[in-house]
DNA sequence: CCGGAAACTTTTGAATACCAAATAGCGCAA
DNA sequence: TTGCGCTATTTGGTATTCAAAAGTTTCCGG
């Protein structure tokens, strides 16, 4: 009945559950305290409650819903705070991934990848799906460095990094590409400690221009707790 | 029939399950490259197989596991790679959790709880469960940090770090515990900058002592493929 | 005697049905 | 109006079942 494609040799369901959930989170379609009814959203995606249940625990280790027992889920209001905590652990993992990515083609590895992403980028509409644009560019660099670890750290952190973007589409700060192309070409030229300082900047420069407008725009705390299931109506 | 216990208000049966896997892979009761038979499993730990379904992704997620589609999941073999990106990821969270530490020791709050894991691990038993009371003085750290994002990066590095620990029995170098000390009394004097520093310095003294034993003691690569199902005799 | 194809078996992925416990909302009474 | 108890929904969990794919074994032909 739910198998209208019989080859699904995709990434298994309570993946697809997870992501589909994911997107209607950052898309602000389930606002932060909304309640996450099994059987509801199980008839909704066209699942069981299997491949829920299955998901259900990996939005919660990204934070991107809480789970309280015998109570459900709720999802996660995202607030200043979480903002300013993006920031903080980008400041430390990026600059990182950029040394590791520049070592790596120092030693002999090819950033055709990167360089093609950043071209890709920047041929891009400008205003169009910027912040998808710039995740996957970072996310190219991770996959450069070549670092299982930080592979898993990013994209825990890259959920959250999304959804950040996702809350500040005035990110086309002038200039924010200039910053993307000297750091991929630090890191295509092999230039460990210059990709690292340029990533390091990166991130300051964009906290420092994103959290002006954040502070107006996001609550500071979750929101004391109000009556009903809190929906956005059809 | 596996409820013995009617008021498990605890975290869950899922995360026990996924806990109790986390043990045994530690500990190398699992060794690496063994399958994971669901129903083996399942009848093992007295659960259905639904809360072990909902284990395997989170163990997948920290790396414990890999799954393959239609296939199963095989524990993870313990690589001295592995061993080198931990050290790395610490050298980036470690310090900057220490700073968080002492800022928030400097803006008022009590680092009693932090002393008193000092105490503890100073107290214990030398060479008994040294890997358990470095690893308890570091959540300490994090906690004390009040960093979300923070904690759920590091629990996520933690598992693997628990491992590693394991796998180096003779990390009672003298003077570590000297280096804790210090680390701590910085944080609980609200000295950011100098906790960061030795926050640092500690990780990186761990890496030179340990790396040297552990490259000797771990295999370089996941080792091709082996016969049967790998499993552990009773 | 060895190699490959077909049939069989095992296991995973997923659905359905069901139950117990606990929470939450509701009505009722003081 | 406010506090209390009842009902009803919902979660957490089990058992059972099914289809499809992977692995295994067997058997036949060269």
């Amino acid at each position: 009945m739910a198998n209208p494609e019989p080859s699904e040799l995709g990434p298994g369901l309570s993946e697809q559950v997870a992501e589909a959930l994911r997107e209607r989170i950052i898309s602000g379609q389930l606002p932060g305290g909304s309640k996450l009814n099994e059987r509801e959203l199980s008839a909704e995606l066209q699942v069981s409650r299997i491949p829920l249940r299955e998901a259900l625990p990996l939005l919660e280790a990204e934070g991107f819903i809480h789970s309280e027992a015998r109570r459900g889920s709720f999802v996660h209001t995202f607030t200043l705070r979480d903002a300013v905590e993006v920031f903080d652990l980008r400041l430390r993992l990026e600059p990182f991934a950029a040394q590791c990515a520049a070592l790596r083609v120092a030693g002999g590895a090819s950033p055709e990848d990167l360089l093609a992403s950043l071209e890709f980028a920047r041929t891009g509409v400008p205003g169009e799906q910027a912040s998808g644009r710039n995740s996957d560019l970072h996310e190219e660099i991770v996959r450069l460095a070549d670092h299982d670890l930080l592979r898993r750290l990013s994209s825990l952190l890259n959920g959250r990094v999304r959804w950040l973007f996702r809350l500040t589409p005035e990110r086309d700060t002038p200039g924010m590409w200039e910053e993307h192309a000297e750091l991929v070409h630090a890191i295509a030229e092999g230039r460990p400690a210059l990709a690292e300082a340029l990533a390091s900047a990166h991130v300051e420069r964009g906290r420092h221009a994103s959290l002006p407008h954040l502070s107006e725009r996001l609550p500071s705390e979750p929101v004391p707790r109000r009556g009903r299931k809190t929906r956005s109506p059809a």
